[in-house]
DNA sequence: CCGGGAACTCCTCACTTGTGGAATTCCTGG
DNA sequence: CCAGGAATTCCACAAGTGAGGAGTTCCCGG
C-alpha cells in the first residue's frame, strides 16, 4: 500500500505554489452564502466548500464568522454609493435615467448578492441594520441640497426600493415581466415629481 | 425528604388542570421569533422557551418546524387580506385613503412581526418566498378588473411597501419622522395615478 | 541557501439544532 | 367510575455548527 500512494494522493496539507486568490473568492463565496441564507443560516463550512477551500482557512484569514460578514459586505459595498449616486443626476429625463440606472445595479447577480445579504440580515440583525442604515444615510444626506436629508430624495428611494422588490425579489408577475420600457413610462413620472420637492422648497 | 418533595415539586409531566391556551402562546413565540430571527434563525427551543412551553409540544401541535412557519404566518395573515384590501377602495381620495391605511398596518406591532417575518424569511428560504407569492397574488389578482394581476396595482403596491420600508424597517429619517399628513400629501398622488392606469385603458 | 512566516489541511471539541420515543398526568364521554 | 385520548414532561440521538490546535508545504528576504 506504501506503493500505492505514491506522489499527489490526497494532496494534504501546505501551501499551493503561485498565487491563489483565495482570500477573494472566500468572500465572494461568503457573499452569495450570506445573501441568500442570511447570517445565521450561512454556514462556513459551506462557504468554504463553494469557495473550494479548508473551513480553517476562513478563520485563518478573517477569524470570526462576523468579521467575515463585515469584510465581505465592505468589500461589495461600492455598489450602494453607486446605488444613491443614481438619484444625483439631475436634467430634462432625470426620473427615467434614475430607474433605468437602478434597475441595472439590481440585475448585475453580484450586485444582488450584496443587496440582498445587507437587507436580510438587516431585517434579522439589529446591529447590521445600524450599520446599513448608516452608510446608506451618509450617501443620501451628503447631497441634499438644503442641508438636511431631503425628503424628496428618501421617497424617491423608497419608490425604487419597492419596485426593485415587487420585479426581482417578490417577482410579481405583471412587474417582473413588464418591459423595461414600459416601466420606465410608468414610474418616471413619480421619481420626477418626489425629485423636483427639493428644487422649489418655500 | 419524601415529606419535603410534598406537592407541586418539579411539576414533572403530565397535562395541567384547566385550559391552556398553549397553542396560541407557541403560535405568538413563534411569530416573534421568526421576524426577529429569520426561519433558519429561529430555534424551536427559544420558541418554546419564550411560550414557557417544553419544546416537545410544538412537535406534538404542529409536527414540523416548516408546518409550524406556515401555520404562524396563515394564522397572522389576515393583514395580508387587509394589505391588498388597502387598495380596493375606489373614490376621490383613495390614494390619501389607501396609505393612511397601509401605513396603521405596519404601525400595529402585531402585523409589523408577521411582515417582517414573511419578507425576512423570503429573503432566505426560497420555498417560503413561493408561498409568501402564492399567498399575495391570491388576492392581488382576485380584485383585478382585466381579468389578469392589474400593472397599477401593483406598481401601487410596490410603492406602499418601499415607503413603509423606508419608514418602518430601514426608518431613514426625513420619511421616518414626517408627519403622517405630510407624507399623505406627498405620496397620494403617486398612489392615485397608479390606482388610474387600470380605469382609463385603451 | 536557509530560516521565518504565510498559506494550507486535518482533526477535535463543545455546543446547538430538529426530531423523535416513552412516560406521566389530567380531562371527558359513555 | 373508568377507559381512551389529549396535554405535557424528560431523555436521547444524529447531524451540523463555530472555533481552535497542530502539523505540512511553500515563498521570499537576508
Amino acid at each position: 500500500m506504501a506503493g500505492d500512494r505514491v506522489a499527489r494522493a490526497v494532496r494534504s496539507a501546505g501551501r499551493r505554489p503561485g498565487v491563489s486568490g483565495t482570500r477573494e473568492a472566500i468572500l465572494a463565496a461568503a457573499l452569495r452564502a450570506f445573501a441568500t441564507s442570511g447570517f445565521r443560516g450561512a454556514s462556513l463550512r459551506a462557504i468554504a466548500n463553494d469557495a473550494g477551500v479548508d473551513p480553517a482557512l476562513i478563520r485563518h484569514y478573517f477569524g470570526d464568522k462576523a468579521s467575515l460578514f463585515a469584510q465581505a459586505v465592505a468589500d461589495g459595498s461600492g455598489i450602494v454609493a453607486r446605488m444613491s449616486a443614481v438619484l444625483d443626476q439631475r436634467g430634462p429625463d432625470q426620473g427615467r435615467r434614475a430607474i433605468d440606472a437602478y434597475l441595472g445595479l439590481w440585475e448585475d447577480p453580484d450586485n444582488l448578492a450584496v443587496i440582498r445579504a445587507m437587507i436580510g440580515t438587516a431585517m434579522t440583525a439589529p446591529e447590521a441594520l445600524e450599520s446599513l442604515r448608516g452608510v446608506l444615510l451618509a450617501r443620501v444626506a451628503s447631497r441634499a441640497p438644503g442641508g438636511a436629508d431631503s425628503p424628496g430624495v428618501a421617497l424617491a428611494a423608497s419608490q425604487l426600493l419597492g419596485l426593485a422588490f415587487a420585479r426581482y425579489v417578490i417577482q410579481i408577475p405583471s412587474v417582473a415581466a413588464m418591459p423595461r420600457d414600459e416601466l420606465l413610462d410608468l414610474v418616471a413620472p413619480t421619481i420626477d415629481r418626489y425629485l423636483a420637492l427639493g428644487e422649489a422648497p418655500a
